[in-house]
DNA sequence: TCGTCATTTCGCCAAACAACGAAATAACAC
DNA sequence: GTGTTATTTCGTTGTTTGGCGAAATGACGA
């Protein structure tokens, strides 16, 4: 069960629109939802994972996901317990991703990313079941 | 004189880093800014005309424009009393110019962009000194 | 030099926002 | 059904932001 989020209609059909490319300007205008966005790029990851890369509570890792997936970037599927997100494959999804690619190459470029898709590496390393486990431990 | 605004030498080389391409992100997270930006693509434009388009205070033009031209995206040159703005020449603004064009080609799509390019043509075809001089009899 | 004009900067204000912890929700195992 | 787990939603807080009018700045003309 794929969801862009509860995004209505009237908002879907305004993506096209001034609104919505401002909208997911301002999404990306966050480092760490860039920094999401640059780590999706990667392959899809679950919410624990994103908060061990960002090192934020999941609440605020939550709500960051919320405001980009209601852009149209990103989709989740939930599996269990977990819910996976991904970068957008529908149409209109994809349309404002590939429209997005020379800019988020060049953010790409940066140490930032570099440093953050070592850490990512090695995150995904982890079993992800022990990763959320271990993570309300090293709550601090 | 080009200016593209009192930014430091180490804020110019962040460009292209992270916080740069996440600053730019921002900039056009504003609907205002967007449509300033997408103003421009169609030629350099003084702040009245700007102002005119807008419809509102010159000291938030004025405001949105530094913001913009921090990131890189503009630039301005003086002509007596009067502020120049265009799209970004240098090797390092065109580049991130560049980089935008896909996004900004979708907002153009929108019909917001349309109905701007139709009253900014018209902005133009009024000499810019009588504009601004009847800008301050139209403040209400 | 003084007055006018275009723009920028400043100060204020209400709204928006990113962070957090707590509560609520949904999925799982026993 | 109960306890555990992953995630989302809610409420709070301090900070940021987009709007405005006023003040300051710089260019021009007499």
């Amino acid at each position: 069960m794929l969801t862009s989020g509860k995004i209505s209609e009237n908002a879907r059909s305004n993506r096209r629109q001034l609104q919505g490319v401002a909208a997911a300007f301002s999404a990306l205008g966050d480092p760490n939802r860039l920094r999401i966005v640059l780590a999706l790029r990667q392959g899809e990851l679950c919410v624990c994972q994103i908060v061990a890369l960002l090192e934020l509570a999941n609440s605020t890792v939550s709500r960051h996901l919320q405001i980009i997936r209601e852009t149209g970037i990103i989709e989740s599927y939930k599996q269990g317990r977990w819910v996976y997100y991904r970068m957008a494959t529908s149409d209109e999804g994809a349309t404002l991703v590939r429209a997005l690619l020379p800019m988020l190459s060049l953010a790409e470029a940066s140490a930032q990313a570099a440093a953050d898709a070592r850490r990512l590496a090695r995150i995904q390393r982890i079993n992800p079941e022990e990763l959320c486990r271990t993570q309300l431990t090293q709550v601090k």
